[in-house]
Parts: structure tokens; C-alpha cells; sequence
RNA sequence: GGAGGGUUGGCAGAGAGGUUGAAUGCACCGCUUUCGAAAAGCGGAAUCUUCGAAAGAGGAUCACAGGUUCAAAUCCUGUACCCUCCGCCA
């Protein structure tokens, strides 16, 4: 959400805004009902005066006529204050609705773009392996290792479905161990995170109304959370934290939920695209200056990118493009690991910084210094998602004979070296 | 799932239709006193919002949403959450 004051402001500046990532929202209605909005609002707060005045009076000693009269002139007041009311409401809503429509401006550095396409690579890191033999998908490799069952996975589940066991169990155990380690050791506070939230916090992280088709819903009006950013930002909604206690930095874990209502053509098989999985998220709330967000993003990216350089898996870096961005953005980040079988980099975190926007709609505030309040800056990103990090780490791995060479700085905490 | 009790400011806790944004205590911030501190005394302090350049003047907020009333923290209804007991249960 951004500020109507802002809107009203620079309205040119967000209509620019609004049309670098194809969102359309009609800002000079919201300006025009904004101002109908306020003509009301002004009049129903004026009828409330005469009401407390007139109650006040009513509340003293008055002669019997004169109790009469106000009463009289109460019941006028009454009718229109009533009429009036029902008026305000109905510009609200309609007021809301904009303003939920009206997206993040993308920063300057953000570069322009249509959609995914024109993402800008900024980044590429490791050697893509060369294979001397006919390398395998993770599919074929994992089941030979009895790492996943696919098939009675979708027997289960459904489509998607997939259970890991064995050696695959193992790794996933492995790599949550390890990322608590490596990104506590970056000075995170750990969270288990509930993945069933009350609806009204997916509209303060943008996920409503939005995205409403890729999110699995409970018969109490609850949804089933994507990633820990959604309990992660209601962690903390309607409070006012203090000036010392900020940067708040979390690294939560939740099994993570996704319909994947628009994708069912794509990645049909394996565990590339799955309907619950497991991750680590990394959310700072810092202090309202964009050098602060600008500071923690470079950090957060970097620390994603460390993990994945310690795991030595070729990856590539990617700026979004104003077009692909999503609504509450700032700005954001993908890294995305290279797949040998594909032949191409897949997505396995981003990382994105929203100003207030979000914590506007949480209403999470600070006091500063001088005691003045703000509204805190959100970020997150992703730490690590399993078990999407298995596709990449198995194929990069793979060896002439189908067994798996472990990144030595897993070795310790699945306790061998190789998978066969 | 059943029965009962609760939810008031940073915390504790009054208030049971009328000038209550809310007593009192603790904590907090000034000032006086002191070499300094403590103690004591005096004073100040919630949040959101509208108009306004400002000074200031309105409006809203006692879990949330409705209702009754000229007037609601206070009465009524619904919802959420907390506590106690019973039942069930990882």
C-alpha cells in the first residue's frame, strides 16, 4: 500500500510507476474518489460534532422545553449522519479496492521490461560441469538411488506428489541443518513459522487478492502460506518497536504451500514445481531509509549467494525486469542454478526489498531517535527451498556410475561423502 | 465437543448509560532540591485521522463487527482470543 498522500502528491510519478510493471489502475479515478472520500468524511465528522454537543447539552439540567427542542434537532442530525454514513462506507470500499490496485514504484535501477524475457543476467558464477558421459535428469537419478517415489507419490497426493526417502530424506535433513548453521551464523534469529494463517495477513504481504488462485484454503477462512514471509510479516503487525531493537532479522523454516493454479502445463514431472515443500526464508525489518533497505538487499542476495557458492553450484544471478515484478516490489533478485539435464538455469530463491509497502498494510511501526513514528522497511528472501535445491545438487553431482559426490560441506551432517 | 469466567492505556487495575481518552499505582520524560545521585514535591506524556502555513479546532479508538439510545468502556447480538473444569488427543 502506498501513502494516498504520496499518490495525491505525484501522481505522475506513479502513473509512471503503474505503468512500468503493467498494472492497471485508473489513478485519476482513485484521486477523484479520494476527494469525494474526504468531502464526506468532513461532513460526517461535522454531524458527529453537533451530535456530542447536543448529547452534552442533554446530559446538564434543561427546562422541559428546551430538552424538547435538542431532541428535535437530534433527530435531524441523526438522519443525515445515518444517510452520510452509509455513503462513507461505500467510498471506502471502493477507495480500498484502488488502493490495494495501486502497485510499488520500481526503482530507477530496476530496468524495464515486458516479462520474464527481458530479465537482465547480472551475474554468473562456477563452472557448468562436463559430463564424458550421458548426464541423467534428478528424476531418473533419485529413483535409482531410491532417493524420491514419484509414483506413489501422485498415488498419495495427487498430482505433484512425491515423497523423499532414504538417502533423499537424508539430504533434505542435511541441508536444513546446515543452512540453520550457516545463515545463524550471519546473526538471524531462527523461527519455526506456522503455515496456517489467517486470510487478512496474505493482503499485507500482497499475496491477496491477487495471487487467491494459488493458495490452498482451510474451511475456517484460513490459507495455507507459500513461504514463512507471510507469518513472518504478521509476526509483528500492529506494533510499535522500538528505535534500538531494529534491524529485526529472522531466518525462518515452514513447509511452504502453492496451488500452481496457472502453471499445470509446466514441469509436470519431478521436484522442480511441487505443491508443499520446506524452506528456509531470511525477512529483515529495518529503519525507513531506502540506504538501509538498498544495504540489507545487497546483503541478503549476497548471503543466498554465498550459501550456493559453498555448495559449489554453478548459479547465475537476475535482476527483474519492472514488467515481471510483482505488485509490492521494490526491487528484486532471482538466483537461479544451472541444471544440466534442461540445459538451463531454474529459479531457486529471490530476494526483494518493498519499502512501507508492506508494512503499511501490517501496520508495523517504529519510534524513532527523536520518538517520531514511521513505518518499518520490510525484505526478504529466500535462504534455501527444499526439496526444489535436490534437482540441482544431484545433476551437478551426478557421476559416471549414477551415484551422487556430496559437497564436502554437507558431508558432516549427512555423514558420507557420496550417495550410491 | 460440553459448562463457566474473562479481554480497559507500556504494565497492574478502577469504572457498571451522561462533561471518561478514561481514577489510582508502577514504569517513562521534564523541572525544583542536590556537588552528583536517591528520595520527595511539581508538571508532562496514548494512537490514528480531518481542516490549517502554524497556533489551534474537530472526529475516531476501552478485543473485533453489528445493534439499542439524544448519548455506550458501561446494555443487547455475533465473532476472535485467553483462563478454569469435563471429554478427546500427537
Amino acid at each position: 500500500m502506498l501513502d494516498i498522500k504520496f499518490i495525491r502528491e505525484n501522481k505522475e510519478i506513479v502513473k509512471e510507476g503503474a505503468k512500468r510493471k503493467h498494472v492497471d489502475v485508473d489513478i485519476d479515478e482513485l484521486i477523484s474518489i479520494d476527494q469525494k472520500r474526504l468531502e464526506i468524511l468532513s461532513r460526517v465528522e461535522f454531524l458527529r460534532g453537533e451530535q456530542n454537543k447536543g448529547s452534552l447539552s442533554l446530559g446538564g439540567t434543561l427546562t422541559e422545553a428546551a430538552r424538547a427542542q435538542v431532541l428535535e434537532e437530534m433527530k435531524l442530525v441523526k438522519d443525515e449522519l445515518k444517510e452520510k454514513e452509509e455513503e462513507l462506507r461505500a467510498t471506502i470500499v471502493n477507495w480500498q479496492a484502488l488502493m490495494l490496485k495501486v502497485p510499488n514504484m520500481p526503482d530507477i535501477s530496476v530496468p524495464d521490461g515486458e516479462s520474464e524475457e527481458q530479465n537482465q543476467e547480472i551475474k554468473t558464477w562456477g563452472e557448468k560441469p562436463k559430463f564424458d558421459f550421458e548426464p541423467k535428469d534428478h528424476i531418473e537419478l533419485m529413483i535409482k538411488l531410491k532417493m524420491a517415489d514419484f509414483e506413489r507419490g501422485t498415488k498419495v497426493h495427487g498430482f505433484r506428489g512425491y515423497f523423499l526417502m532414504g538417502d533423499g530424506a537424508r539430504l533434505s535433513m542435511a541441508i536444513w541443518n546446515y543452512a540453520l548453521d550457516f545463515f545463524g551464523a550471519k546473526n538471524f534469529n531462527p523461527f519455526i513459522a506456522p503455515a496456517i494463517v489467517n486470510k487478512e495477513y496474505f493482503i499485507g504481504t500482497g499475496h491477496l487478492p491477487g495471487d487467491a488462485e494459488d493458495i490452498f484454503q482451510t474451511q475456517d477462512d484460513q490459507y495455507l502460506a507459500g513461504t514463512a514471509e507471510v507469518p513472518m510479516m504478521a509476526y509483528h503487525s500492529n506494533e510499535i518497536l522500538t528505535n534500538e531493537e531494529l534491524p529485526k532479522r529472522y531466518l525462518a523454516f515452514s513447509p511452504c504451500y502453492r496451488r500452481e493454479a496457472g502453471a499445470h502445463g509446466k514441469d509436470m514431472k519431478g521436484l522442480i514445481r511441487v505443491h508443499e515443500f520446506y524452506k528456509w526464508e531470511q525477512l529483515i525489518l529495518c529503519r525507513a531509509s531506502h540506504e538501509e533497505s538498498v544495504k540489507y538487499h545487497e546483503e541478503l542476495n549476497r548471503n543466498i549467494e554465498e550459501f550456493i557458492e559453498s555448495l559449489g553450484l554453478p548459479y547465475r544471478q537476475v535482476a527483474i525486469c519492472a514488467g515481471d515484478m510483482k505488485n509490492a516490489h521494490v526491487k528484486s533478485y532471482d538466483t537461479e542454478l544451472w541444471v544440466p539435464k534442461e540445459e538451463k538455469y531454474r529459479e531457486i530463491g529471490s530476494t526483494s526489498y518493498y519499502h512501507d509497502f508492506q508494512t503499511r498494510r501490517f501496520n508495523i511501526r517504529y519510534r524513532d531517535e527523536e520518538g517520531k513514528i514511521h513505518y518499518t522497511h520490510s525484505l526478504n528472501a529466500t535462504a534455501i527451498p527444499t526439496p526444489r535445491i535436490l534437482v540441482s545438487l544431484v545433476e551437478n553431482f551426478q557421476q559416471a556410475d549414477g551415484s551422487i559426490k556430496i559437497p564436502e560441506v554437507l558431508q558432516k551432517y549427512l555423514g558420507k561423502e557420496i550417495i550410491s
